[in-house]
RNA sequence: UGCCUGGUGGUCUAAUGGUAGGACAUCGGUUUUUGAUAUCGGUAAUCAAGGUUCGAAUCCUUGCCGGGCAACCA
């Protein structure tokens, strides 16, 4: 244990590089540089916590710094939620500051690299500028005004200060080397003019700094010692350190700047402008819609600051690009409210029960443990009557003695109540179940402590009493795309990947009237159902309440095992587990090396995972289709055996059509031949 | 076709020339008035081929695969 919190990321390895030669503790500082054209998401709370851990871990300072240099995206609402979602996290900067702040220092540097020539106004298009730039394999060729007289460079650009000319006829270059092979040093661009009011300078200027004219600079002068960014800026290292070069004071600490992998979470995308599209579009109700991955839409849904905190840190800081499964921010945030959620019930697809023998017209208040996780946390009192709902598929008439619920003739308890039997049950004429009817062991309550009430049943079921039961809408949410990486097909839109069935509301649910008192940040258990929080759109006398996340349901998952084992093919199951599980892996360590092969290696390789094929199991399967896009060759092996599979009656699914669909689009020649194969 | 960068179980991450470890997921046992939680256990990985070395995930070579780079965005 000890040993794992010793375990350094390679950005903290860099800090105790740097501490070890000879850079003085108190020198150490940071910041997070948002751009406030968005909203903050789960994967800037990486970043954020990143930054803001080294703060805490050296006890050195943070800066907030709002990198607001493009007045055309950038907006004061954005500032806003940037704030609260930091302080929201648990963080505090320690100075507040904007590239804007710079935008006088920022000139009078780039006047200064005019006057030593190395930097000019370029009059040309920008389409004519782009042809000129060259490609990533050949040089790009200068501008006919590179070699323009200071004076007259100098006389330009004070002009574009002044707004004597139209935004896109005017640019401030730096003059570097336009046949350098990073693409980033064949003469960036500076200087841009904008006719339009910013949100913290109004109309002051009407040209605006480029971000590599900005960011190092803005380092530099709140004396970052660290600035740590995401890895598709790494090649901007070369130019970060170039303007530094000319602008810095030796005698002042010079910020460096390093590059982690910018985390991804399985089934939704994380770059601004596509969680805008998703906005803009009305696929969601807003940046706070609770399938959104912001982390206001992570609040709203009922993630806590602790549970995302926590994600991070077990995510981990590389530079090597991934895709986390969203099951681990379940985890996490299942973890943190098991321990503080309240526990209450309620019923969100009812049927009603009565009990025959508990006298009408009767009401106890039951006591009901807040939380068993924490001790002292209290109770509350439930009514309990003779007529009460409970969950639809917590009774069947008949069921096999692994179904621990309710059915006729078995005995269950009810959540601090009694231990019923299940009698009889009243239908409609379509065969609907309208009632049960079932009696009730009168000793067993709850707490009693009479020897019924020790009683052991396997089952124990959530209730509401129907007269005291308080309505209330229930909004469920599944993934908002229904592919792992969406954004991941470079000739097909995400869009197309949305989820149509993200959203459920179930209109009227029943909830305990200890629901009632409800606030908007507190956090639910609805027993035996999973996570719940309060919606800011809910009303006194409407309750609403978002659906966090479900309990762990293993019933959940026997269900489809349960059907298949009436299929022949699965008897099997059993005996031959040591004997499928090594075909499995045998397909695994095959499929690895196939994209290696040729001829009849290949050959032999796919004939070898057919065969195996034959002994394994589709739910063996299953888990293979998440491998990651790079690794070819298991995907390729996989598909192979799905095609195995299929061909002995395997039925097709979502997830199979999905992989299969994958494995088309992708560009390995091998995948999408099998892929056609089975299609 | 150039430059930069990365490749450890299904996923994420450690091991910095010396026992391939942890977490999630998954499977199984125990406990349970939540089929939850807790707890115990199992399956499962170093992209490949060569080389250096007593010893390689780690160093070298070659190859394979992934990502980034040609916005008046950041």
């Amino acid at each position: 244990m000890a040993k794992d919190s010793e375990s350094l990321n390679f950005i903290e390895q860099i800090v105790e590089q740097d501490l070890a030669a000879g850079l003085p503790k108190e020198q150490l500082r940071f910041r997070f540089p948002p751009e406030p054209n968005g909203y903050l998401h789960i994967g800037h709370a990486a970043s954020i916590c990143l930054n803001f851990g080294l703060g805490e871990r050296y006890n050195a300072p943070v800066n907030l710094r709002f990198d607001d240099t493009n007045p055309t995206k950038e907006e004061q609402e954005y500032v806003d939620a940037i704030k609260h979602d930091i302080e929201w996290l648990g963080f505090q900067w320690a100075t507040e500051c904007y590239s804007s702040d710079y935008f006088q220092q920022l000139y009078d540097w780039a006047i200064e690299l005019i006057k030593s020539g190395k930097a000019y106004v370029d009059k040309q298009s920008a389409e004519a500028m782009a042809e000129q730039k060259g490609t990533p394999t050949s040089p790009g060729v200068e501008s006919p005004h590179r070699n323009q007289s200071v004076e007259e460079n100098l006389d330009l650009f004070q002009r574009m200060k002044a707004g004597e000319f139209e935004p896109g006829t005017h640019i401030l270059r730096a003059k570097i080397d336009m046949a350098s092979p990073n693409m980033l040093m064949r003469d960036p661009l500076l200087y841009r003019i904008v006719k339009k009011a910013h949100h913290r300078t109004g109309n002051d200027w009407c040209i605006y700094p480029m971000y590599d004219w900005t960011h190092g600079q803005s380092d530099y002068l709140e004396s970052i010692s660290h600035s740590i960014c995401t890895l598709e800026f790494k090649s901007h290292r070369e130019l970060y350190d170039w303007f530094l070069d000319q602008i810095a004071d030796p005698d002042r600490l010079r910020p460096k700047q390093r590059e982690f992998a910018r985390r991804n979470l399985s089934y939704t995308v994380m770059s601004k402008r596509k969680l805008l599209e998703l906005v803009q579009s009305k696929t969601v109700s807003g940046w706070d819609d609770p399938r959104m991955p912001t982390i206001s839409g992570l609040r709203r849904r009922g993630y806590t600051p602790e549970s995302i905190r926590k994600f991070s840190e077990v995510s981990g800081i590389t530079k090597r690009d991934s895709v986390t499964d969203v099951s681990l921010l379940e985890f996490c945030i299942r973890e943190d409210l098991n321990k503080n959620a309240t526990r209450v019930m309620g019923v969100l697809d009812p049927v009603k029960l009565i009990i025959t023998n508990y006298p009408e017209g009767k009401v106890e208040m039951l006591t009901a443990e807040n939380n068993p996780e924490i001790e002292n946390s209290g109770t509350h009192e439930v009514p309990f009557s003779r007529e009460l709902y409970i969950e639809k598929e917590d009774f069947k008439e008949s069921a096999g003695n692994k179904f621990f619920r309710l059915s006729i003739g078995k005995e269950v308890r009810l959540k601090n109540a009694y231990i019923i039997k299940a009698e009889s049950v009243v239908k409609d004429n379509a065969g609907n179940i309208i009632e049960i009817h079932c009696t009730c062991d009168l000793d067993s309550r709850s707490g009693s402590g009479t020897e019924s009430s020790e009683r052991k049943v396997k089952g124990t079921l959530h209730w509401v009493s129907i007269q005291h039961a308080v309505k209330a809408e229930i909004r469920e949410y599944d993934r908002l795309f229904f592919d792992e990486a969406p954004d991941s097909y470079s000739d097909r839109n995400f869009m197309e990947f949305v989820n149509p069935e993200s959203l459920k509301i179930v209109e009227t649910a029943f909830v305990e009237p200890f629901l009632q008192e409800a606030k908007l940040d507190d956090k639910f258990q609805f027993q035996r159902l999973g996570y719940f929080t309060l919606d800011k759109e809910a009303q006194a006398g409407q309750l609403i309440f978002n659906k966090t996340v479900g309990l762990k349901d293993s019933w959940a998952k026997q269900q489809p095992q349960a059907e298949q084992q009436k299929q022949p093919a699965a008897q099997q199951n059993q005996s031959q587990h040591q004997g499928q599980r090594s075909a499995i892996n045998e397909i695994q360590k095959i499929s690895k090396k196939y994209t290696n092969l040729s001829g009849d290696k290949l050959e032999t390789a796919r004939t070898n995972i057919a065969k195996l094929a034959e002994e394994v199991a589709y739910e063996e399967l299953e888990p293979l289709f998440n491998t990651a896009a790079k690794k070819v060759g298991t995907r390729i092996g996989v598909m192979i055996a799905l095609g195995v599979l299929l061909k002995k009656g395997q039925e097709r699914n979502a997830a199979i059509e999905a992989f299969i669909e994958a494995g088309l689009q992708d560009s390995n020649e091998l995948l999408v031949e099998e892929a056609k194969g089975i299609e």
